[in-house]
DNA sequence: CCTTGACCTTCCAGCGACTGGAAGCCCTAT
DNA sequence: ATAGGGCTTCCAGTCGCTGGAAGGTCAAGG
């Protein structure tokens, strides 16, 4: 398989492709010709690498997810405890937006939204005082 | 001022600041010996930019707002908009962040996190089925 | 007067995870 | 022979800082 091919299985950018392969995630064989030649098991951990992505974790968390992935002698504590700890990095997250999003949103209601210049977003952001 | 106390005032780091600067969001005067003097407007500023980064807006965002706030003849108009659609950007990410954690509490749950090998989480990522 | 240490300056590089674009080779079909 | 699409590499840019190096400045203490 050749990299559009694969790129198209895998749902991912060829970019993103090479670039996998230039950090080391994947080595896909070479053709004569230069050409990237893809085997199922370099579809197998694309597809894996964007689940795994698609899930948020870092590329060096998915580097170590596709190690354990790959070795059966893993404990599936090791598993866990990086999933809880990436689960807790997006729980941190969430709860930041959240608090953004409280902010933002009175301060969208409480504006005019008309042609006056008086705006209280201006003046939170201006005072710090609501 | 100095920069370190406007960083200290503003709460924001002396680099942050000096970057700002770069970028144009700031002019400070300078002393003879080439420091930085800070005025009460360009702390002012700062504390602005600190607050508005703090609600995530972008710099660009940030400039423009800047903007609006220094001009009297401004639409409130102006300033919901954008902050309504940073706002929406916002639940977007919410939104995505909150898919994540749904899938990967379950995953997690699931896993019994001992040393066997046997991996729900890793199961999903390599097939996609739960 | 000299030194120490805390401050300040500029400039350059790196973070994460790609993404865009340029320049050029390869393959197939007409 | 040419046109097109796909492939290659390499370099630069994204965003918002942040770290570090190399060096100038200043106030206090010996």
């Amino acid at each position: 398989m050749n990299i559009g091919d694969v790129a198209q299985k895998a749902g991912l950018p060829p970019k993103t492709i090479r670039y996998y392969e230039d950090i080391g995630l994947i080595t896909p064989l070479r053709d004569t010709n230069g050409y990237r030649v893809f085997r199922e098991s370099d579809l197998h951990k694309l597809a894996f690498l964007g689940r795994a992505r698609a899930l948020g974790f870092t590329i060096e968390d998915c580097r170590t997810l596709l190690a354990l992935y790959e070795d059966d002698t893993r404990a599936s504590a090791d598993v866990k405890d990086l999933a809880q700890a990436h689960l807790a990095k997006i729980e941190d997250k969430i709860a930041q937006l959240e608090s953004m999003r409280r902010t933002l949103s009175d301060l969208v209601k409480s504006c005019a939204g008309d042609n006056r210049p008086d705006c209280p977003i201006l003046s939170d952001l201006a005072t710090g005082q609501h």
